[in-house]
RNA sequence: GUCCCCAUCGUCUAGAGGCCUAGGACACCUCCCUUUCACGGAGGCGACCGGGGUUCGAAUCCCCGUGGGGACGCCA
């Protein structure tokens, strides 16, 4: 039977994290098996779906490159369906009409809960034989519950938790119809899990108590019941739980971050799932070595370092003419024009191993653009009165040089050994004349891109 | 409160009874490289939650405890 997995966002808001990882684990699994991957947005919470979040979220699946087979379905969309299983499940007595209030009902939990019992629906409008029911009102529109069984254990194997056990005792009789008519969450996935034949749930782990209820469902639709997997939640870098006003950010602004999609998609790879040692590989690789035995039933935390290490790692490995493009948009956000002069790939290359983002690489080389800020403890610990008089007689030998590296070296060299000092001596002040800071790569081949005029114009500030 | 789940270095993890005096990676520390800062290289620090079993032998299996998390919506 051929692999049909499906990532089923509400569209509530972006896509992040943690959604990432579950619609990564689902469509490399589809992808290990040759299989389908399916999109499917959940927007039967009409109050609180957004078009936009359907954007942000196919926005975000297109940057990390996770595409679908299938949809994306809305489930909206497909009322009519829904609609006809229910009044099936009516039909057969399957489902009934509950009349009781919201008011009612959480009078009930209260006191439920006062008593220290679980929660749940006490069955008052389910039909039994030889029980008699309340007298239907007539001004309270009814939603249509399920017919839980009564007794029993609904177990499943979890390819990621193991088997998992629940009574039926514990379960109520869920609403599967609100009093509006529209479906519920629940009910929705059963009958698209099922239509759609989906093969293996892959899902967050806090839906792990839905599922014995739709098992139950499926087993009432002559369904046949898919595998599940479900995956431990990513706690935040300081280890709480991330939620929309704690630490849960949009997958877009790791982008904007100056994060690679390469990196995040590898990072996220590594965050409960495990392929040996092996810390750095391909999404391709990743495809091909994925398989839902090696994640970890715990949760695990976000680790922004680690992360940065990775994105560092494919920074170096990017191809130039493409990172150039990228940094240079970077930089016309931040208002710096790049000047056609300056040979913008080879300071990139001459700065990629230094930088952990897009946005650090674009910062450190901003100064070939635009005047250096002066970092003014570098000034005054290199820039002395006694070295003004060396730079000057540098500045001289310059203006009349013909601008390569190699005899930008010879130049410095000169200065050092005619004036009997060390490198660094030398080296560190026109660093911070030129650079503006004390921390540059080698400043010969610094000097060398930045190109004479540039040079020789931030020197003069400093001797003249 | 009730039910369900989880538990190896600070963090991500390897580990499917002997290969474990527990391996790798990030971070951290030291040294090397060096023209400063990085990069890179070589080392180092650092963990099986506790208690009982089972077994010749347990990080690995079982039970209890503890701690953490999740669920208990006419949200998904």
């Amino acid at each position: 039977m051929t692999v049909r997995t499906r990532f089923a966002p509400s569209p509530t808001g972006f896509l992040h994290i943690g959604g990432a990882r579950t619609a990564l684990f689902s469509w490399a699994y589809a992808r290990k098996h040759a299989g389908q991957f399916i999109l499917r947005i959940e927007d039967t919470d009409v109050a609180r779906s957004t078009p936009e979040a359907v954007q942000a979220i196919l926005d975000g699946m297109s940057w990390l490159g996770l595409d679908w087979d299938e949809g994306p379905f809305y489930q909206m969309q497909r009322m009519d369906r829904y609609k006809d299983v229910i009044s099936k499940l009516l039909n057969e007595g399957k489902a009934y009409y509950c009349y009781s209030t919201k008011e009612e009902l959480e009078t009930l939990r209260e006191q439920q809960m006062a008593e220290g019992k679980k929660p749940r629906y006490d069955g008052r409008w389910r039909p039994e034989a030889g029980k008699e029911l309340p007298v239907v009102p007539t001004e309270i529109p009814p939603v249509i519950r399920f017919k839980n069984p009564l007794s029993g254990n609904v177990v499943w194997d979890d390819l990621v938790k193991g088997q998992i056990s629940i009574s039926n005792e514990e379960l109520d009789d869920l609403i599967i119809a609100r009093a509006d008519g529209t479906p519920t969450y629940n009910f929705c996935v059963v009958v698209d899990d099922w239509e759609m034949g989906i093969t293996q749930v892959i899902r967050g782990d806090d839906h792990v108590n839905n599922t014995p209820r739709q098992i139950n469902l499926l087993h009432a639709l002559g369904a046949k019941i898919p595998q599940y997997a479900h995956l431990s939640m990513i706690l935040g870098d300081d280890g709480q739980k991330l939620s929309k006003r704690h630490g849960a950010v949009s997958v877009m602004q790791y982008d904007e971050d100056g994060y690679l999609p390469e990196a995040v998609l590898n990072y996220l790879a590594r965050l409960g799932w495990s392929h040996g040692d092996d810390e750095i590989f391909s999404t391709e690789q990743f495809c091909q070595w994925f398989d839902l035995d090696h994640i970890t039933p715990s949760a695990a935390q976000f680790n922004t370092e680690k992360l940065n290490w990775l994105n560092a790692h494919y920074i170096k490995q990017a191809d130039l003419t493409s990172l150039a493009k990228d940094i240079i948009k970077r930089l016309a956000l931040k208002g710096v024009e790049v000047d056609e002069q300056i040979d913008i790939q080879a300071v990139i290359a001459l700065y990629r191993d230094r930088a952990n983002t897009l946005n650090q690489l674009a910062d450190s080389i901003a100064y070939f653009y635009q005047t250096p800020e002066l970092d003014q403890a570098a000034l005054e610990k290199h820039i002395t009165p006694e070295i003004v008089p060396v730079m000057q007689g540098l500045f001289q030998q310059l203006e009349s040089l013909e601008w390569t590296v190699e005899n930008l070296h010879v130049a410095i060299e000169h200065a050092v050994v005619s004036n009997g000092l060390k490198f660094p001596k030398v080296a560190m002040p026109l660093r911070v004349m030129v650079t503006g800071g004390a921390q540059s790569p080698s400043i010969d081949a610094v000097m060398a891109l930045l190109g004479k005029d540039k040079v020789l114009e931030r020197m003069q500030t400093f001797i003249a």
